[in-house]
DNA sequence: ACGCTCACG
DNA sequence: ACGTACGTGAGCGTA
């Protein structure tokens, strides 16, 4: 028998709030309303056994109750942000724990749970409401059961058509008529005055309904008569705004809500970020005690059929019709990744192409299905599945739609980006993770084909099915013109130039590494010298007790775990004692030996003799790149001896140059722009040195006034800026005391009063909004930006303060990107762009482009995007990364 | 797996 | 009073 439960979110989560004491994770997180809902949740669901769920939540502020009554739910206290931040958490972890939720702008909860009880009752199916609202007491039914929370939400007491007419005498029809008259103050809804429950169940008990009540006043008498009569349209109002509405264009399906026990890949985890020890400690994870009654394996219908040769025409036949594809692939790294096999999917079958077949020989129309530009492919993260069918020498193109990038846009700072996530988060049903099929790490194993293939089916329907709602709110979120001409496009030129890959000078990295080695030892043997004695100098803890306990040298800072060694503080050590010195160089050489010279020997691709780095498109809040395997844009270049290893990035060609060209300012050009200061934007305009410029307005001198320290200081509070600034940030970093800092920040302001206006301005939005915008509507929302907690809240306000910059930025090199790679096809040109650095490109060029290359990269970069004041890009050229500077 | 440290913009 | 500058990735040691 199936047996559906539908949980009132808000509901829930509001009476587990008030109910439980405060509890706040490590992180200062709150987690009380969440810790007592999945409390009540798991208990719930231990007693009744329930094969399919769903928690609906309230949407927005505004319902369709609003349009008839504007002051529905008035003078409701504003929930307090230690619960609204819980909010996302608990969606997160329904997520987690494989149950399904919804919410739907304009209407309530309890119209969402009134809609499918219906539709579940109509069906013949058993259903029980949870809430702790009594209104929902008008849904029961002989196969509705409402389960009404008690003493907060420890308790339940379940309400059949019987137990209303026990204890109300009513039928549950009437409990719309009994609020009708009594009205409910909560929701702000007036009934009736003078009537309460008593009065409201004797007038029912003897007229069945408002209407009838109204229609036959003049069988009562006295002030009762009167209120009657003068509020009679209060009473029918008060009966519509309690009525539950139950068509709500609910989007999830029976298969949808699905509940086959605990997801506990997903749900320990989970359990755990929240420190819910004892949470996991009762359920005994691992035990099937949470798993409930269904422990039935997620079958989501899937018609798979496995390719060969004798059935390849059925696939050709339905390749026109293909909505979406799938490439699996094993491996972190696109670049050394191992295919597994590949799904194709129409509306209603899905075709497995093993990766034998996809490299037989037989496999010809796939291939040219694949690599035809101009048919539109749709799938999961598309760049990774260009990289690895290049490394298989399959050509692939035609990207149209990366449901991965789309995610990515329409919430930049969700953690989990894995298609069971994203399946979860659009209400799909149930889709298995890759863990749960393939085991992770020394357990992973290839299952067999069957299995795959079935696996691999049902993420490629889940794409089809996830790219709608995804256009629609890319529409909503006017995201169409980021989405299709920057990063769709972007996506195909990253993937060019990391299979382009750039060279590295082996011998000569090599020979590096020697000199490093020397310098290195040289230090080890004077460092255990003055120490009297070996340790492990990479080891943070040996290293503090040698400086503090045995060498008793003061104690600047401390860690979670001990001292503190960094830089900074062996800085200020250096005077006590001279091994400081020393460590502070041999610092230096260790991380340059083991990240650049031997981390990227390791990196060198035996087949190319070069690094391909992988950007990474979706993982920066901000809409920067990143870059991994090797990280590509961190390689030193502000000390002389770490700016060395750029010598051995050469162009790939004989004779070649590499060209760098970048942004001057481009953050504080971004900054005058959206600030729209006239004093910033003049010193752009004029081209003047901004940090010199801001120094004469800080301090109120002229040009040539301007000294070295007083330049540094303004260079500081220019970055202040950018970041968000603080007087305590300031104050660390010009090692000053944060009074000075104030009165620095303060002078700054009083000399840029747009920033001013701008700082204020983004915050007091982001407040309202929830959200903060790029010039190209990026979007990075800043859920802690009204948390009461003031260090979370103090980071979101510099958060929302910093995105916009450092995002619009972002946005621009990347327009910048699309052009240029645009410009070097139109223009036959066989220059390659390599690198993208933040605010810089890297490119290899012949030396016979090199004069229309150092005209047109910049020229290209100045015009990608136009602001109220001018870009600046300059660009030089050499043998070597390091000459090209 | 996580913290510390440090490389970059 | 609160105690951090914004955004990343890699290597190492320690648990």
């Amino acid at each position: 028998m199936e047996k559906l439960m539908l949980i009132d979110g808000n509901s829930i989560i509001y009476r587990a709030f008030f109910a439980m004491p405060p509890l706040t994770n490590s992180s200062g997180l709150h987690t009380n309303a969440v810790y007592g809902f999945t409390n009540m949740l798991l208990r719930i669901i231990q007693e009744e056994k329930p094969t399919h769920i769903l928690v609906a939540f309230d949407a927005g502020k505004e319902t369709f109750r609003h349009e008839g009554y504007q002051e529905y739910k008035g003078g409701r206290e504003k929930t307090p942000s230690e619960l609204s931040e819980q909010f996302p958490l608990m969606r997160e972890l329904l997520e987690s724990f494989g149950i399904s939720w919804f919410e739907l702008p304009g209407y309530e909860a309890d119209d969402i749970i009134g809609t499918i009880s219906k539709q579940g009752e109509e069906s013949g199916r058993e259903v029980l409401v949870v809430t702790g609202d009594k209104d929902m007491l008008q849904v029961v039914s002989d196969k509705v059961t409402v389960a009404l929370t008690r003493k907060g939400i420890s308790e339940v007491e379940p309400y059949g058509p019987k137990e209303i007419e026990e204890k109300y005498g009513l039928t549950p029809q009437q409990i719309i008529d009994l609020k009708g008259l009594m009205g409910d103050a909560s929701d702000n809804i007036p009934g009736v005055p003078g009537i309460g429950e008593k009065t409201a169940l004797k007038l029912l008990h003897q007229f069945g309904s408002v209407e009838e009540v109204l229609s036959r006043t003049d069988e009562l008498k006295g002030k009762m008569k009167e209120n009657l009569v003068n509020h009679a349209e209060d009473a029918r109002m008060s009966k519509r705004l309690a009525t539950i509405f139950r068509e709500v264009p609910v989007e999830r399906t029976w298969d949808d809500m699905v509940f086959n026990g605990l997801r506990e890949e997903t749900a320990v985890p989970m359990l755990r970020k929240l420190e819910f020890k004892s949470l996991l400690e009762r359920l005994d994870l691992g035990g099937d005690t949470a798993g409930a009654g269904a422990s039935a394996e997620p079958e989501q219908e899937v018609n798979v059929t496995i390719v060969d040769a004798g059935n390849l025409p059925e696939l050709v036949e339905a390749l026109p019709g293909i909505e979406a594809m799938h490439v699996e692939s094993a491996g972190e790294n696109p670049h050394h990744s191992t295919v597994m096999g590949m799904v194709l999917s129409t509306a209603d079958r899905q075709f497995y192409i093993s990766p034998e077949f996809l490299k037989s020989g037989e496999a010809e129309p796939v291939l040219a299905w694949l690599s035809d530009p101009t048919i539109k492919k749709r799938g999961y993260d598309l760049h990774r599945t260009d990289l690895a069918l290049h490394w298989q020498d399959i050509p692939f193109a035609g990207a149209d739609f990366d449901i991965q990038l789309a995610a990515y846009l329409l919430d930049p700072t969700e953690g989990d980006q894995t298609l069971s996530a994203l399946a979860a988060k659009y209400g799909l049903s149930f889709l298995a993770s890759d863990e749960e099929v393939y085991g992770k790490g020394a357990k992973f194993k290839v299952p067999d084909e069957e299995t795959l293939s079935r696996h691999l089916a049902r993420k490629c329907g889940a794409i089809a099915k996830i790219v709608p709602i995804q256009q629609a709110e890319l529409e909503k979120n006017e995201m169409n013109r980021l989405f299709y001409e920057l990063e769709m496009p972007l996506s195909r030129i990253l993937a060019d130039m990391e299979k382009q890959g750039v060279a590295v000078n082996r011998d000569a990295l090599i020979e590096l590494g020697k000199e490093f080695e020397a310098q290195i030892n040289k230090l080890v043997s004077q460092i255990y010298e003055i120490a009297g004695q070996e340790f492990n100098l990479n080891s943070p803890k040996q290293l503090g007790e040698i400086l503090f306990d045995k060498l008793g040298l003061p104690v600047i800072k401390k860690t979670k775990t001990g001292y503190s060694t960094d830089a900074e503080v062996l800085e200020k050590l250096a005077p006590y004692h001279e091994i400081v010195q020393y460590i502070l160089e041999y610092r230096q050489l260790a991380k340059l030996q083991s990240t650049y010279v031997e981390g990227l020997l390791k990196e060198i691709n035996v087949k190319t003799g070069k690094v391909h780095t992988y950007f990474r498109q979706t993982v920066a809040a901000t809409g920067r790149l990143s870059s991994q395997f090797p990280n590509l844009q961190n390689i030193p270049i502000r000390l002389e001896e770490g700016r060395k290893i750029r010598k051995v990035f050469v162009p790939s060609e004989e004779g070649w140059l590499i060209l760098g060209a970048d942004y001057s300012q481009i953050e504080l050009r971004v900054l005058a722009h959206i600030s729209d200061d006239p004093g910033l934007k003049e010193a752009f305009l004029h081209d003047m040195d901004i940090h010199t410029k801001t120094a004469m307005d800080v301090f109120g001198v002229p040009a040539d006034q301007v000294d070295a320290n007083m330049r540094r200081s303004a260079k500081a509070v220019n970055f202040g800026i950018v970041y968000g600034i603080s007087d305590y940030g300031l104050s660390q970093n010009l090692n000053i005391t944060r009074k000075e800092a104030a009165r620095f920040i303060d002078q700054y302001f009083d000399a840029f009063e747009g920033v001013r206006r701008y700082m204020d301005n983004i915050v007091r939005d982001a407040k309202r909004d929830g959200y903060v915008k790029t010039l190209l509507e990026r979007r990075r929302y800043l859920p802690e930006i009204n948390a009461s907690n003031f260090n979370l809240r103090s980071f979101a306000e510099r958060t929302a303060m910093n995105t916009p910059i450092q995002g619009t930025a972002a946005d621009i090199i990347k327009l910048a990107m699309v052009l240029m790679d645009e410009a070097l096809r139109s223009r036959g040109l066989r220059s390659r762009m390599l690198l993208q650095v933040h605010d810089e490109l890297v490119f290899e060029v012949p030396p016979e482009e090199l004069d229309i290359m150092t005209k047109l990269v910049p020229e290209t970069m100045e015009k990608a995007l136009d602001l109220s004041v001018p870009l600046k890009a300059e660009v030089s050229s050499g043998t070597n990364w390091y000459e090209a500077k």
